[in-house]
DNA sequence: CAAGATCATATTGGATTCAATTATCGCATA
DNA sequence: TATGCGATAATTGAATCCAATATGATCTTG
């Protein structure tokens, strides 16, 4: 009846979950007696949890005050964007010199691709994870498990910004979307002929379009002044 | 009276320091009950402290046998050497784009080159540190906290490695010391005159340097077959 | 009516406690 | 002598308990 995972990892895998899938945004406080009440145990392994997920970077932490989600401002998230740029371009180029750039792995993003199409844009949450499984399942193919823990983490980051970019402009613009499936088609041609560099070109390309779209999305959200526009200002400002 | 610090924070510091410092090496076991008797402190916080190492990657945990210094075998090694060299060029550029390469930031590095230098040779775990402390003066200046966490991250996964190379090589080895420093100074002269791609480059090879010395710090250690030896190769099979 | 002090409550950080699991040591056996 | 088994002790994981601190509501006062 035990489950055979700790009681603190359980507690861990339930917090990032919720953080990244943007149910807890940024900034808000985690009471660690609720987490305890809501999960059944007791406090200290959700502390445990929350020292973990603290020095992920995923939670930030005031002696006496407890913790809260952490904020990432706009000039963390280039710098995020940065690294990653650099970082998966590695990936590719370890997955090329490994030989896993082909028509296998092709295949296998060919068929996630399709599963993306088929979800019902409003989901946006599943929409993020599987947009996000799409491409590590290319990063997984270069085999470095010391890159693939370093951009999990960048990822984790920014998760919950992502899933606001899936709300705000995924669900609603539709052209945009078809140019973003595009996009993905193109980068599945080139994996498929095994062109690194043509791969990384794209993959730049994608993100920047990412970081695009994330900011309009801000912008967009500001502008209606909604619920969510507030929540995320307060997520923005420091 | 109390400090100003958490118990949990005390107990991650004391406990990183004495694992970056080779004084607990890899596959150690870290008895809970040890420590907290050691610190004054209960059980609990260590084990914050503990988890929290272990989301860093120092630390590794086996559910109900608790917690030893994690291992890091040479794929691993070469793995983070590969990251290191892209990150650590970035920091350099960063650094550039900001203006920060240039006269003032030699002198400093300079200053603590000297400190380096005064330094007598047997104290290995000290020098390991100065000189650590010498490359992250560079990589401070690039300003960029992500890349610096990820970095110093990456740093102590190997740190332990380090101490012991300066330990088994460089305490002996004085012309192979009068090597190293040499490129210390070509690489300040580099910052200097803010030429980045040469930093990169003189970065490069300290770096190969390094990773060849450990290597072969292994191997010495392996024919003498000392306790250091023992304790060596038990971290390094998996 | 707004700003600030005051007190009650909620929450945290840490110690203690206890059941369950694992490691260790001695002993028997091949 | 090496190997497997069993009892005992050590150690872990987690709940409970307690003191210190922060939060938030109320009341005062300018």
């Amino acid at each position: 009846m035990r489950s055979n995972l700790s009681a603190a990892q359980l507690a861990t895998q339930e917090l990032r979950e919720a953080i990244l899938s943007g149910e807890l945004l940024p900034g808000v406080r985690l009471v660690q007696e609720q987490f305890a009440e809501a999960l059944g145990l007791s406090r200290v392994p959700i502390r445990e949890a929350l020292r973990a997920l603290e020095a992920e970077g995923l939670v930030t932490h005031v002696r006496g005050a407890g913790y809260s989600v952490a904020k990432v401002d706009v000039e963390t998230l280039h710098r995020i964007q940065r690294v990653r740029r650099l970082l998966e371009a590695d990936a590719v180029r370890q997955s090329a010199e490994e030989g896993h750039l082909g028509k296998e792995l092709a295949q296998k993003l060919a068929e996630r691709h399709r599963a993306l199409l088929r979800l019902p844009p409003e989901r946006a949450s599943e929409m993020a994870s599987s947009f996000r499984g799409f491409h590590f399942c290319l990063f997984e193919s270069s085999e470095n498990p010391i890159l693939l823990r370093i951009l999990r983490n960048l990822w984790d980051a920014t998760d919950s910004w992502r899933t606001i970019y899936y709300r705000a402009v995924f669900a609603s613009d539709a052209p945009h979307r078809r140019a973003v499936f595009a996009k993905q088609e193109k980068l599945i041609a080139a994996i498929s002929r095994g062109d690194a560099e043509g791969t990384i070109k794209l993959l730049d390309n994608v993100r920047d379009d990412g970081i695009a779209s994330v900011e309009q999305a801000v912008r967009t959200l500001k502008e209606e002044n909604q619920w969510q526009a507030r929540l995320m200002l307060q997520a923005l400002e420091s």
